[in-house]
DNA sequence: TTGATTTTTGCAAACGTTTGCATAAATTTA
DNA sequence: TAAATTTATGCAAACGTTTGCAAAAATCAA
């Protein structure tokens, strides 16, 4: 390995012959410096190239001015948005944003957790995969006063910052637009129930039924992996006999978006025959026919609550508190696979 | 900020009556240390839950066992899909990854470069901006011998690893498949030219057009931003007058997807008035009406081979030599958008 | 001009880990 | 048993940056 060119505070300092603190406080600012000395300092500094070595500010300070982020999958559209969004956050804060993927397995984000520990992250933000149930794995930043910030996928006794969609209601304005555009035999495909995201709108379809006096069908509860091989062989259950349910409410777009081509393949008409509502406003919901009926989230606005949370607890690092979960507000998004039956008839004149 | 709690080697060592030396080696199963020593050490490291400092290590290492990537966004699928894969066989490795997105812009993309040189990453990977046509900031990486890979988005005259998949037999896949399909007068939607990918497959545009002497018609050729919005005043351009064409090749899907937007409300029949091929096979492109016919670039195939590549530079850091671009193929797959035209004529028994 | 006060800078140590070289301990050989 | 050789461990310094405390320099007031 050849001999590195890397000038460092040193070199700087023998060059104006000042001390390596004198250096180190010009360029950091720092208020003791004649605005002469510090001027010199930042000239030298551009004059020989020189760039910080932010592994050595780091380990002196304990902090590394980056942020750590784990996702279950960035290839997923909601994780992808707001991990942009906060990335694009941070960066006014100037922080940068270490993006890992747990991949949805338990295993690696606890391997995930240790490493970013390892690395002196000075935040964390987490979605949880879909098995974590047991959140010690946390506690090492809780322990040393590094903030935490969990959105979408949260735990639910931990006490940390939470900030959320409002799964609740939109399970319920899913299921209750559904009755409302005359579904009555109206099937639910949830995720786990290992996550707590899927129990809140499960509550909340069975809130609408029953606010209906429709009777909560056990047989009309799925639960599964949102994947799309799932939701085909979910499909298959479900148009295994008839009578065919006439509504389908999927917890995620990819699970509605399978449904739509199932039905395709069976000849079973959408919206006519049943009616999808989808979950998260994918990109794909528009633009396949007929555009799905979906549950925004405001990925955006998660996104910059999600940063600014973190940046609160960044700057006011008190003894923890009690936390109160954030909810962010959530949008029914109606479209052709959930519209009202056409009218056939005309009035004469 | 309350005193940290976090055990060090200096911990070990005192509980043990050992150096730190031997504890650090003991850690790191350096083979002048004895099997007894060794066992005592990793024992007591657990037990008071040691972890390692990641920022001491490798500033005494100068290596940081972390690479990064740089890619415009990670919400396109390609970039993503790339982004997942390299991550996963660097985990295999023991590196991690630090992703980044440039989100399009030149300036970012160098202060992203400085950033992760900072950070002492131990290799970038890195797609480019469409606008990315002076490639000195990446210098520091090269001067300091740390291996760069470039790929999908890469330098032109830069001796640098670059991975790229076939760009030029892209374009003329693309096209051929649309003349033999029957289009006379064949439309291509290209990225800006700053951008060499783009250059390659307007190359292999034109070939194919020369081979069936097809006249290549310079209205017939238009350079933008690949975005929805920049497609869909390029439809507005294209159909603004008769006639129209009768095949559309479109260097990226999401533009190829407006494209089939913009022709239903227009009433233009795709694939009977008009055809369309994309790239990159979005999975959008599979659950639109009709599916849209479009190239593949073995994406997985890519990440694969770029981390090779990496690991290869990494343990054989040699003064650099030349180096030869490594080609992904690729694959055009056919769907309705491009389908025959059906024969209506039938046989008399 | 001298003393008091304020501003600016330097010394030395800290941060946690790794490793070259020297030395101590253990083992082998004569 | 002594000498030679091998194995295992320790000392000290390195890595680049930051900062508490002390001291030097500059400025102000009497």
């Amino acid at each position: 390995m050849s001999k590195r060119t890397e000038k460092t505070i040193v070199d700087i300092a023998e060059e104006l012959n000042l001390s390596v603190s004198t250096v180190s406080r010009a360029l950091n600012d720092n208020p003791n410096i004649s605005a002469r000395t510090k001027e010199k300092v930042k000239k030298m500094a551009r004059k020989l190239g020189y760039r910080p070595n932010a592994l050595a500010a780091g380990l002196r300070n304990n902090k590394s001015k980056t942020i750590g982020l784990i996702v279950p999958r960035i290839s997923m559209f909601f994780p992808a948005t707001i991990s942009t969004i906060i990335q694009n956050k941070l960066q006014e804060y100037g922080y940068h944003l270490i993006i890992c993927q747990s991949n949805d397995s338990y295993e690696q984000e606890i391997a995930l957790v240790n490493t970013l520990y390892s690395a002196r992250v000075d935040g964390l933000v987490v979605s949880t995969t879909l098995y974590t149930t047991d959140f010690s794995h946390f506690d090492i930043f809780r322990t040393n006063n590094i903030p935490v910030v969990f959105f979408d996928r949260v735990p639910k006794d931990y006490d940390v910052k939470v900030i959320k969609g409002d799964d609740y209601l939109g399970g319920y304005l899913a299921t209750s637009h559904l009755i409302e555009r005359g579904c009555r035999d109206i099937v639910h495909i949830s995720g786990p129930l290992s996550c707590n995201l899927y129990v809140e709108r499960v509550a909340g379809y069975k809130k609408a039924l029953q606010q209906h006096q429709i009777p909560v069908r056990k047989n009309r509860l799925f639960y599964q992996e949102l994947t799309r091989e799932s939701a085909w062989q979910t499909c298959k259950k479900i148009f295994s006999q008839k009578p065919y349910p006439d509504g389908i409410f999927a917890s995620n777009d990819t699970t509605a978006i399978t449904v739509m081509e199932y039905c395709r393949t069976i000849k079973v008409k959408v919206p006519e025959e049943l009616k999808i509502v989808g979950y998260s406003n994918d990109p794909r919901t528009e633009i396949i026919s007929p555009p799905i009926s979906s549950v925004d989230q405001y990925p955006a606005m998660m996104g910059e609550r999600v940063v600014a949370a973190l940046m609160e607890l960044i700057n006011s690092p008190t003894a923890a508190t009690k936390f109160t979960p954030e909810i962010i507000p959530i949008q029914l998004l109606e479209r052709e696979s959930s519209a009202a039956p056409v009218k056939h008839g005309r009035k004469k004149k």
